[in-house]
DNA sequence: TCATGTGAAAGTTTTCACAGCA
DNA sequence: TGCTGTGAAAACTTTCACATGA
């Protein structure tokens, strides 16, 4: 989709599936198996229409409606978050900023004015929210999930460095802002075990009682497109088998 | 590793793969066979010694050594990550903040001093640091990667909405608030398309030219541990072959 | 006796390669 | 002619089920 737009924004009317999974990083026979489930909107011997192609994949990720989305919790990461410009420009639109410290209610954050908790059931239901975003403390989150899905959010993204549990039918992602350091950490550490053994190349290796530095992903050329989730691999940190 | 330490904490001396893996939302044998590729560390007949796995997954993942990483670009992102409790609690260490902004230098936040952007290579190499995280604008982020690399940075955490370019053995990972989102919306659009699917039940559905509202995920019922990044299913958007 | 560790089976995803159509 | 759309093959992942050992 990131490729996609890009194509469109240069006004570039079509656009076979080689050049496009070339952008994008990825097989374009995997790309174009992909496409095949969405439907056929290509044309052989062409390729596919950017435009059309765009509005088909937008509106089968249920891009094309507007979501109102309020966020609560209104310290720096909730005012990084309503302020950042990515949500809107991606069909997002932020309703209301909510928090529980009486002296934050009326301040404008990302000129719009912060609303107390004591409200959050209003809010949710005037307009229509199904989607809530948690960036409160640790301790506040699991309350707050529960007001949220008691009016009627029924997806969650949160913030908070807790596992939330709800009901049934509510969906609930979690972003932890460690895990990808954690992530380049673990390849970090693999950089400077492979650099270590090809220094030590042949020489008399002491190995623990693991398969520790000994397992190695294999480097491979990185293309622009593997930045999508990051390190070399996949998202999950890979440990082959011997 | 959450549900482990979890049993950690809660002073549990051993775990059997079953337990485990319920606790953690997964299938028992596939973390038994995980496991067989770090090593034999379990008993037959009795299960893991939860300590001492921790620590073996730990050397694994790079967890037992502290990182030092710089955050550039002190906005309220930046200003957030200094203040995020989890990075120290997972073994890494804010070694400083750099903002180009001159009138942010010397200004304390998260009990630190931020330092000048001028200052960036010094700072990296004599904290002998390996991974920064971008909070900058779009249109610095660049600029900062290029400056961050050259003093001696391999792994980089984008936070910036820019395809970063850089050169191979540099790792990036690109974090994309906006996505997060875009996939409970996706989840969102399904439910609505379900309900609609239910209540029209036996009726004359008029399908446009895709497989839109008729490939349906599976809702099944979801453990705790599908919070790990949560959907339904897995990581992105699955549509399902007719 | 109980739970690991692991070959082998089942299931899923990705890639190949080419028929078929504009 | 050139590129899509897709069966079939290859590669990879997950699960089963049981021999093995504490």
């Amino acid at each position: 989709m990131r490729a996609l737009t890009a194509l469109s924004e240069r006004s570039v009317p079509t656009v076979s599936s080689e050049e496009l999974a070339a952008a994008a990083g990825v097989n374009s026979a995997k790309l174009r198996k992909d496409f095949s489930y969405l439907g056929s909107y290509g044309t052989r011997g062409v390729g596919y229409d950017v435009e059309y192609l765009v509005y088909q994949i937008s509106r089968e990720l249920g891009l094309t409606q507007d979501w109102p989305v309020v966020i609560v919790g209104i310290g720096n990461l909730g005012a990084a978050l309503a302020n950042y410009g990515g949500f809107s420009a991606r069909g997002f639109r932020v309703a209301a900023l909510i928090d529980a410290d009486p002296a934050m209610a009326g301040k404008p954050v990302a000129g719009m004015p912060v609303q107390h908790t004591d409200d959050l059931e209003k809010i949710i239901s005037e307009n229509g929210v199904s989607i809530g975003v948690i960036a409160t403390p640790a301790g506040a989150a699991q309350q707050v999930s529960e007001r949220l899905i008691a009016a009627g959010v029924t997806s969650i993204l949160n913030f908070a460095p807790t596992v939330l549990s709800v009901p049934e039918g509510v969906d609930v992602r979690k972003v932890d802002l460690s895990i990808e350091l954690q992530i380049l950490a673990f390849h970090e550490q693999r950089k400077a075990g492979e650099e270590a053994a090809a220094a030590a190349a042949g020489g008399s290796s002491s190995v623990g009682g693991a398969a520790a530095a000994a397992a190695v992903v294999p480097p491979a050329g990185r293309t622009a497109a593997e930045q999508r989730k990051g390190g070399p691999e996949g998202d999950v940190p890979a440990v082959m088998p011997a």
